[in-house]
DNA sequence: TTTAGCACTCATTCACTGAGAGTGCTAACA
DNA sequence: TGTTAGCACTCTCAGTGAATGAGTGCTAAA
């Protein structure tokens, strides 16, 4: 279908998306007509209208209730009819300022990312925070519980840290564990976490010697890794986006806070919108039958052409999807920046 | 003023209460009548009624529209009039299996807690988690983070780990940094944290020889005690208050919200509110003006006679009281006694 | 002291109405 | 042939008024 929209069609279509985003109403021809000065009378964007959504880029909900864009017109703005809005440079120094002033832990990076990135778009903010397959092994210790468990922590190079609590298994004692720790520390520290394979562990073994004792520790360091490779999922907006118009209603608040507060769920659609840099789904577009009526747009930031993660945006289709996407975008090198630069 | 209230008058406030906390609606001599069988006509009922508003233990919005209870009444029923509701043996089975399969890292007993406390109660929750004085100072690491800042790693005994950022002093270089952890660790090792005064400190200085570089260790070493003090309090049920007839208003949610968004005013009431054991405080009772239409009841928990935290639950004055005080009573209790068994 | 009876007050619901915004269609116009 | 004015029609929304129902306060009788 070539040239599906003539100019003018486009330019109807773009003012009713922009007029819609901003009133959160279904715009009619008259208001059209007179807010942006298209130069045609009410009755033609009349018949522009019916033609697109005859094309189905609008729809309609009753009979003279004004249209709305649809999953598709908005798609198509996405596409090609969206004004450019850079983050402009006092934008960007009051949030290298934020971050200045409230990173004080490490890890906060990624909270304060999600924070930022809600306070702007008055949306939900997704930042799914790194793996750590790049950062290295530096030790690993055990500090004794009670009589049946022990905590393990995990310290990499760069200062990340991550504690897991463990049973021992019957027969051992805690000064097996500070044995198998001396082994292991010397094995594996300044090793990346991504290259401890079952393999690496294998000179282990023979230091232990004991059978038994070995088959703990290789449990003990698969689960004190996998807990340092865990995805953690930083949420923001939650209360900025009550602002939205779409939440009005306090069932539809609780449904989306509860679906929120799945985190497995949202990792998996996270997972699923994934792609290479800036994503955008919109409504109908979306697998997941409860985000139909709402708009994820996904960036992934890399470090050595490996993915390490995603930040996102979700909010109601009708979003501000000019102002997310180039917030996301500057919000993606920053943070890949941040991450090179710690070396995780 | 001795017997206020004859029995008959406490009868018919407790009946009202009961009600009103069951069903959120003004309650009028009628139904109460039929529902609670206290063997009068509504006509006497609403005598009482009368002279219970009289004394100022009932409220009336509007003629004709029924009682509710003021804080003054309530604060009689918490004091006399209510029903003990213990925590049921299936009940406490429920939370004891749910902290075994959830609590995977050592810190998480406190989220679990709050998460719990919010889902039997369906009101917010909170907890202050202690500030680890009883800790003891295990071991202080530095680890490069560019060449102008390091991140300090301060570990305690009960593997609590607790990072931050620090600037290196100009002039400092981090073998510097790596020589005073040395000497530091060396002299603190086992030492509880509360124990760690500047004079503690001194032996240090003379080790380390360089007064710059002591200072440097100083500053260093209580900006990690700090965070190492530092309270951190955990929320839970923002969702659960949803289903309180008192939020239906999406103005409402937004401000409650954005209210406990201010942990730093959170804690501030909290501090104000801890008493020594269950404390209940009541609508009109609380000092800020934001809480004059909530109920907050607190829970302290201590170590040896000494105060370390607290535990609340936070909702509208019309709240479950007697459920919320037994289950936070437990909840004290389980959480001393994990506290106590892992020894923060 | 208790209760029945009664007049009265609000809040809520429902149907109805008119205004306003919007559409679609047709016919006239450039 | 594309554009526009005009008009009939639709649908939503705010406001009005009546009916309903729950509740109160007061008075007089039991």
């Amino acid at each position: 279908m070539p040239m599906e929209l003539d100019a003018r069609k486009q330019k109807v279509l773009k003012a009713i998306i922009d007029d819609y985003i901003e009133s959160a109403e279904p715009v009619g021809s008259r208001t059209l007509a007179r807010k942006h000065d298209l130069g045609v009378s009410p009755a033609t964007i009349r018949n522009e209208m019916a033609d697109l959504e005859m094309l189905g880029y609008l729809e309609h909900l009753h009979t003279s209730s004004g249209r709305v864009p649809s999953s598709k017109g908005y798609r198509f703005y996405v596409n090609g009819l969206i004004p450019p809005k850079p983050v402009s440079d006092e934008e960007k120094k009051i949030i290298n300022d934020w971050y200045k002033a409230r990173v004080r832990r490490i890890d906060e990076v990624f909270q304060e990312t999600a924070r930022i990135i809600s306070k702007v778009t008055k949306n939900v903010s997704l930042v799914l925070a790194p793996q750590m397959t790049q950062a290295r092994f530096r030790v690993l210790q055990f500090l004794p519980l009670d009589d049946r468990r022990v905590i393990t922590v995990l310290m990499t190079d760069a200062g990340f840290v991550e504690n897991k609590i463990v049973e021992m298994p019957s027969g051992a004692t805690f000064e097996d564990f500070q044995r198998m720790a001396m082994v292991i520390n010397k094995n594996l520290a300044g090793r990346s976490l991504a290259a401890i394979s079952p393999e690496r562990l294998l000179p282990i073994r023979d230091e232990i010697g004991d059978e038994g004792l070995y088959e703990s520790a290789l449990e003990v360091v698969n689960r004190a890794l996998d807990a340092g490779k865990q995805e953690r999922l930083y949420l923001g907006g939650t209360t900025q986006m009550l602002t939205q118009p779409e939440f009005h209603d306090v069932e539809k608040v609780k449904h989306t806070l509860m679906m929120l507060e799945e985190e497995e769920l949202i990792k998996d659609i996270l997972h699923a919108h994934m792609g290479d840099g800036l994503e955008v789904t919109i409504g109908q577009e979306n697998e997941d039958s409860q985000m139909k009526d709402s708009s994820i747009i996904t960036a992934t930031y890399h470090l050595n052409g490996e993915l390490l993660g995603t930040i996102a945006v979700l909010g109601p289709t009708r979003m501000e999807y000019a102002k997310a996407m180039s917030l996301l975008e500057y919000m993606n090198d920053n943070l890949t920046e941040v991450i090179r630069k710690y070396n995780w």
